[in-house]
DNA sequence: AACTTTACTGACCGGTCGGTCGAATGTGTT
DNA sequence: AACACATTCGACCGACCGGTCAGTAAAGTT
């Protein structure tokens, strides 16, 4: 056996993943080219593909290995809370801090799903129902009402919908950052939560949105 | 002077607009061939071509289309309603109605406003800045606080997270609707208003919420 | 030194893209 | 009938796509 691996192997194979992905997130996987991701990582497309499969391995690392961090995330809360709703909070805040991080990645997986093969969609669609299942059940955990309602997978994805829209608006060098944000968008949704029918009937009063004040210090 | 237009050409030319939105939305602008555009209206590629300049045109069209209603919308409601939530919450219904009948337009617009020229590009997104403005404003009426804090345009953005959100997750056929979401969502958004901090200071109530439950009737 | 494999590249391939050409066939106007 | 133009299409074009080939230079093992 005569040689083994460069050194520099893994590294540069994460520099061609991080470009990509800039580049997907930028233009959209079908708009971006080979040879552009080639430039942008200073090799030529022969050695791309000496480092990547195809074109289309690189769409399923980013998306795969993005939503694993997500996955990871989820995992590791429950530990770290007790209290339902500080759990929550703390989901809120570790992603978006995820999401600063890797922005190029999270809008691959928002708008390049759809140019994954059905089974490898699946898997990660699948990943993305889990984390939202975690998300729906912490939820649940605070106002038990709205699983019976079955409203708590709606509510969840209308935070996922606060959160995940943020990296269209919210731009990295501005005054805003995600970090502020996280508190912002923590007590609007849970201010907000106490104040949403759970069944035809309407509430009275707001008691999740009084805690949530209380919880907020 | 011989011969005008088929009367048909009009209708023909919104087929073919509301075709390409389709297979825009579904695979991406880049990812749609022209050929694809002419198969799904039953015309052959030259005759696409007859009624349509170029493919950017297309892209063009439909996005600027959907702004314009959009703008519209905004432009019809003040009248509509004095009270200031009452006014933001019909925004919401009646955004949410045109976001369910223009399901194909809505995703070009927020998908593919990055293949737009740079100036066709600019219109587009300062036409969704006035559209964004316009529910800020409204917003800032109902909680003057925000505004003074510069927190009702990022606040009207998580409106519009979850809001532009639910395309992605609200499927056309399922048992929630968009028009059955709205009043979810304005339930939701107003009553976590009130748990917003518009400074450091918390704030030892939540008013905005207990505002927001007696309005919803 | 001999050998095997990595790392890398210019040149190229089949195929598809957006778009056009030239011609055939209407169709309303004169 | 004669004309002008709308409408339609098969065939085609240059450009670019993802991906490969054949080959070079270097590096680790023996």
């Amino acid at each position: 056996m005569p040689r083994g691996r460069s050194p520099g192997y893994d590294s540069q194979r994460e520099v061609i993943l991080a470009r990509a992905a800039d580049l997907f997130a930028r233009q959209g996987y079908t708009a971006t080219s080979m040879n552009q991701v080639a430039l942008a990582c200073g090799i030529s497309k022969p050695s791309l593909y000496h480092y990547v499969r195809d074109k289309y391995q690189l769409l399923v690392e980013i998306a795969e290995g993005h939503i694993d961090r997500l996955k990871t995330l989820v995992a590791e809360a429950p530990a770290s809370a007790h209290e339902p709703q500080a759990r929550v909070r703390h989901l809120i805040a570790s992603f978006l801090e995820a999401y600063a991080d890797a922005q190029a990645a999270h809008r691959v997986l928002t708008e390049d799903v759809k140019f994954l093969e059905p089974a490898d969609r699946r898997r990660v669609l699948d990943g993305q129902r889990q984390v939202v299942a975690a998300f729906a059940a912490a939820i649940a955990e605070t106002r038990p009402e709205l699983q019976s309602a079955d409203l708590h997978k709606p509510v969840a994805m209308l935070l996922f919908g606060m959160m995940n829209w943020m990296f269209t608006w919210l731009q990295p060098g501005g005054k805003l950052s995600h970090a502020a944000m996280a508190p912002i968008v923590s007590d609007l949704f849970f201010g907000g939560l106490g104040a949403v029918r759970s069944s035809g009937a309407p509430l009275k009063s707001a008691p999740a949105a009084r805690r949530a004040v209380r919880a907020r210090a």
